[in-house]
DNA sequence: AATGAATGAGATTTCATTCAT
DNA sequence: GATGAATGAAATCTCATTCAT
């Protein structure tokens, strides 16, 4: 029955499922309160298959916020790399800071349980330079490596604070700031990316 | 019933000393990874006493983070409050962002911790939205209300960048894009605080 | 200050008060989820005097059943004591097994718990015996002992059966049992009370 | 999620053995003293199966409660379809009165116990409920309605006062009160079972 | 390759009781 | 005589992980 050919897997997509189901899990209840039964009741896939895929915990959470991770990147590296002057690219560091699109309510809750998780296991840690890296790598397509650093300080502060203030960000504001920074690049110090 | 004279707790600083405890729980695994052996442990007080000061976990790390917020609040306060001229409100600034008076190592996880907890929990939820209300007036004593949202935002925001990047941020950057956003304030949009 | 003269109680009706307050709390929640701080707070009395007046929980549920049995034995006694001839003797037990003055919701239920209780213990097994002796007695007023035993046989289980039947008691139907089992009397072998 | 395969457990009574022990420790210390461990302890099994086979101890405590009203049932039911005549059937009541097969100690604790709590939990009311029911309709093979009524509350009341009483009861006394109330037949009013 | 029944380690919580005042 | 802050023993419950199939 068995034989000596490979296995094939016989529902492929389920690790991925089980990682968007275990991103699901954390942003309704967060890290504290996630199980894994929780998990594979969301996705769908019996208790089991969880230690079968991933080794604990630790690692489900690793490789679930890698997901975030690389899909956050894409949308900010797909943002950015569509501006094609200076004006645009302005445009859109305003646009990942007010937009909806790079942070969703989801989203948001998700990136403040990776940044605190990170704090505590290595390979999330890793995750999250990486991300912050690559951040700057898309930024650098447009700007000199210090108003990238300051608009990638903007990008992530900003938001988090949307996220708490009952008032609604104010675009034209985020806009004016963001051309400031930007226009003081002569006077900032050199500074290696 | 005989009288309105109160007992005297024999010991009247434990609630701090249990509060300061979980906090340093939290620093150092994460609230996932909190418990009350640990705390109870940590401060040095029977695992009973948790539950005799405070209505379950939730309970108790609301209060953690009440005090954390309070701490950090004062700290926020009394370095802007010091300055006395415009130049010395952006030094503050600066200072809050690349000084580890204003976050150490334990302060920051504290805060990420903080944030994550937030979105799970209505009053922690409270607690967050008052401190960052309260950053907001205080630099509002210097600045106007759309400068102080910017400053906000990197204050919030460069900090989390520097706890993860591997290289030490460069003050002279930093001063330079806040002397930006500062000097930008006519172009800027009105704005209430 | 204290001197050697006999201390004098500041609130002679507490003790009571705290049985009473027990039994609401059994007819509340069953004596599996009597606390001594739900009594004490039921009776508004301090916790620690509960422990003051009583030995421990069950010296205190044997109080408050002994209570109990008082307080109904002494209706019992009245309803049938208060009858002149025998049919009002019939009349009385009638209303005994379906007049909610003999045992309203929380009654039938404190009498469940007592029973329930007594089984477990010595002192209130004693006090539930001494009740259906009596009961007996009362009885033995106005009917042969062995009537006497069938009709406290019916006044027990009737009621019940109401306690947990949709439908009410007839009461016509109860009035023509009694009357019968009455009335066998004389075809009843002798037996002592 | 690859097919219909049913898991085969491992202990495929355990379940009823875990009622069973449970039945057990209620007998011994009633419900107020039930605990898990004590149930896992008798039942020979490990503590954490308790709360993997039911939904805290209320559900236990119900099932077990509706095991035993399954149980009594169908002695109650065996022992009545079991009369052939009139005269048999009221031999049977007799016999469910007086004889220890219907209530040994340990039953009648137990049944104590369940009225008790049935004033608590909903379930065991409802367990309560259908159980009382049953006897009825048990007895409305042999009997008219109200009669039915009448012998039921005998056969609850009668054993109960047994449970308590010194002296044994007279089976000659209990059969000539059950005589007389199937005698009383014609003259009770209607009754609908 | 895949599963889910089962478990034990440990988490939270409850609460009778003690005892300094 | 009286209190309520405090505690430890034990209760309930949760859940990651194991493992036979």
């Amino acid at each position: 029955m068995s034989g000596t050919r490979r296995e094939i897997p016989n529902d492929p997509g389920r690790r991925d499922r089980i990682l968007d189901a275990a991103l699901d899990v954390i942003a309704e209840g967060g890290v504290h309160r996630t199980t894994h039964r929780k998990i594979a009741s969301r996705a769908g896939v019996p208790l089991g298959s969880l230690t079968y895929y991933f080794n604990g915990m630790d690692d489900l959470l690793a490789l679930a916020f890698a997901r975030l991770a690389e899909t956050m990147s894409q949308l900010y590296r797909r943002t950015l790399h569509g501006a094609g002057s200076p004006a645009e690219a302005e445009a859109a560091v305003v646009e990942l800071i007010c937009g909806p699109a790079y942070a969703t309510e989801r989203d948001m809750t998700l990136i403040f349980e990776m940044y605190a998780y990170a704090n505590h296991n290595t390979a999330v840690a890793a995750t999250t330079r990486s991300w912050l890296r690559r951040s700057r790598e898309s930024l650098a397509l447009h700007f000199t490596p210090g108003v990238a650093r300051a608009l990638d300080a903007l990008i992530e502060g900003w938001p988090m604070h949307r996220r708490f203030d009952a008032t609604p960000l104010n675009r034209q504001l985020v806009a004016g700031v963001v051309h400031a920074v930007v226009s003081a690049a002569p006077d900032l110090p050199d500074e290696q990316l």
